[in-house]
DNA sequence: GTCTATAGGTTGATAGAC
DNA sequence: GTCTATCAACCTATAGAC
């Protein structure tokens, strides 16, 4: 349950935070989220106009000051950033939420195809792909703007699959616990690898 | 529409397939499927029992074969393969099937954290982690268990990406026509650099 | 095996009182 | 801004005729 202490639309937004990472946009009905958060059900469509543009403001709550922090990493890394530096650039500003309700969340939306939640994933992400592409093809001038492209999408495949697999982690790896700075550490390590392979199969 | 030429239960299997890979296994009723089919509504309900069935069936058909091809060319890899042998008869089986409808089924399976679905998942999926995660280790026993598991990790998820994204490959590598050969060759090239790298960040 | 008909319940959205 | 009440549409599943 949400805390009556805030405001109804603040209790509206992190009960379909809560709800749609867990269970998904098309299975949390408008009813799951106001028990949720305790509020009327009109009170959706008076603050927000559908459930679709409530889908919206979920994901640009989180995902904005995500990709702010990752542009003001990529600047403060200054003019020659090394490859380990645009990866943690990247990806530092995702997956240092840890085990907070922001996991599923940014999980469902990476891995749900949908045309509409692609149409927001597009609009959020143009310019995030856009300025670390040229960075990364910056920093490793031998690959062709394609090659440096599927190293992009490969290692943002990774990382979706860390954030929405997240709770079935501690299953696969008995002896550890799993913990975001090592999830990172590894992916900075595996991703820094295969950007710097060269094609040899 | 799905031919008339096969038996009902097959032109069901076919349509959910399709619909459950393009708009999800929630936003899929089975009167979509039905319509897509060109059976009647309670012909599903005959000839499987409920929906949750009728995804388990659909799931099934196309993992267990897949499933079989990479323990086939685990073992035709023989006693001690190389790192890229393992990559190849781990991803081959699933990214050869091209644009066929398998895809967008197969990345809703691999993207959606259901539990129901991560359930079926376990269930196809128990033995090949087991089997494949020994044979990483084999190939390369300067790692802990717990690290090749990452490294499995994040190579499942490049290409689970690959897999659900592969509709917008295209607007994002304009000057390449994509096909399932190149994306192979970059995944196995990118992986295998990523699983021989060893910390140091 | 295939159909019609329908039960019984859910959904998103809105109208209108306070 | 918040509520109750309700609409029209949709859903899964089943009963029973053919």
């Amino acid at each position: 349950m949400i805390p009556k202490a805030v405001d109804t639309k603040t209790r509206i937004l992190d009960a379909a935070e809560k709800l749609f990472g867990k269970n998904g946009f098309d299975a949390t009905s408008l009813r799951d989220i106001t028990a949720e958060a305790s509020v009327n059900l009109a009170a959706v469509n008076y603050h927000f106009q559908s459930k679709d543009s409530l889908i919206d403001a979920v994901i640009a709550r989180r995902v904005e000051p995500v990709n702010q922090r990752r542009l003001e990493m990529l600047e403060a890394a200054g003019e020659n950033p090394t490859l380990e530096q645009l990866l943690i650039a990247f990806l530092q500003p995702l997956m240092q939420h840890d085990f907070s309700v922001v996991y599923p969340l940014m999980a469902r939306v990476l891995a749900t195809p949908d045309t509409f939640v692609t149409h927001l994933l597009k609009r959020h992400l143009g310019l995030i792909i856009e300025r670390f592409g040229e960075a990364f093809g910056k920093a490793l001038p031998e690959f062709t703007e394609t090659q440096i492209r599927w190293k992009m999408h490969f290692t943002a495949g990774a990382m979706a699959h860390v954030l929405s697999r997240a709770y079935m982690l501690p299953e696969l790896m008995p002896d550890t616990k799993f913990d975001c700075q090592t999830a990172l550490a590894e992916l900075v390590t595996f991703a820094a690898a295969g950007f710097r392979a060269k094609e040899g199969i």
